[in-house]
DNA sequence: TCAAAAGTGTTGAGCGTACACCCATGC
DNA sequence: GCATGGGTGTACGCTCAACACTTTTGA
């Protein structure tokens, strides 16, 4: 703010890395470009800031464009401004995760006829710019965060098995849980709400159903509780 | 991305939030300014990024020219874009947060004729922009950072009693921690190296002197240290 | 009746917490 | 010798981790 210097412009993008869980594994949303650089190389969904709007504004605008999804849970990750992140010139973008149910969203093709596609974190193609690195930033976050807020809920649909619940955490983490601790851990919480609901459509004995209690789980944490998986 | 709409480019700033920590308090570097807006109000040391440099790099350059400061702990906080922040112009800011080690420096005079200050961050003058609010939320994450990662150390001298060490946390948390429980724990983690030195001047019995041990630190974390305070 | 997953308790070890007194030093 | 903070240990309760069998259901 010297006034020695000419104030330079930026151009600005956000880019969201948007996590889904399928019957098999977590997932990322990618996009073929269709234009140059990286043309026909996937790519995280996102893209330039217009001056009216905020870059979270920007986020779910792209999201909602790119891919037709609407009220995600997204949250702001990190600002990558290195010089050289963008070939053409130089571009500062804004990073952003998302989480999704999968399960509710049939993907649209998307309006502006690019292919969005998921795939499994663990076997991903070769990304476009620096995504790779932005994803790896976002899949640490992720796995940091899910121990200590309840924001793996948003993978899930609305009413899951403690099973399905369990399952969710050990993909994220990478790792696997003991189930009779887990389940004793998660119900003393008292975040969930026990449904008279069972599974369907299972070839065994189908596991009651539960539900994320949000109201409860602000409650709870005026009253000192500390999540932790 | 779509290019329906045209590139528009962004003013780009970089805020720092800096902390140090005094005898009595917390203490946060604000900055007089001497151009309107907010003419002779107190803000956040910081200033427009520069073509040819990254966010951080123009984080470090601006500490440096406001400040003094040079080679402090420095990470990215949170990207701010509201489309009010500035009354001017859009101006998106990417903030950072500092932690300094008080004792060390003796603050010239900033070569810009802006006047440098520490505040309590328990009593803070108004601040320019939204600075507020970044300030807030820089102080949110040092608290809950202070107790995972052992960055407190950055605001300490690099030689330090357990009880200031301790006092140190006290000031960061805003509640207090029990002495023996303390030293027990931050002991048993072995990242500190015990000298051969006392406090000097002190009106009393003089406490030994630590250090803390980066490398230790690391390697304890690679067989599975979980620092927690 | 078989396969497959749901659901359920106990025990031991280690950790966190609460707590009070003597010691060393400078003035 | 006194004031000031430095330094130290124990006991209890709680939480975490390890661990295996019975139940339910659909095919």
């Amino acid at each position: 703010m010297n006034g020695t210097h000419v104030l330079t412009r930026f151009a600005l993008t956000v880019d969201c890395v948007v996590f889904g869980l399928d019957e098999r594994d977590l997932k990322v949303m990618l996009i073929q470009r269709d234009l140059p650089p990286f043309k026909n190389q996937w790519a995280l969904p996102g893209g330039f800031v217009r001056t009216d709007e905020t870059t979270e504004e920007a986020a779910r605008r792209e999201l909602q464009e790119e891919t037709g999804l609407i009220q995600v849970f997204l949250e702001q990750l990190y600002t990558f401004s290195e010089m050289d992140r963008d070939p053409r010139e130089r571009v500062v973008t804004v990073a952003y995760f998302a989480l999704v149910r999968l399960s509710q969203h049939s993907f649209k093709a998307s309006t502006d006829a690019r292919d969005a596609k998921w795939f499994a974190v663990d076997d991903l193609p070769r990304l476009a710019f620096d995504h790779q690195r932005i994803l790896l930033a976002a899949q640490q976050r992720l796995r940091a965060k899910v121990r200590y807020q309840p924001i793996g809920f948003n993978l899930l649909p609305r009413k899951f098995s403690l099973t399905k619940l369990q399952w969710m955490h050990e993909v994220i983490l990478g790792h696997s849980l003991d189930k009779r601790n887990f389940r004793k851990k998660i119900l003393s919480m008292n975040i969930l709400k026990e449904l008279d609901e069972v599974e369907t459509g299972v070839a065994h004995r189908a596991a009651k159903l539960y539900r994320f209690n949000q109201k409860r789980y602000r409650a709870m944490v005026k009253e000192g509780l500390h999540f932790e998986i």
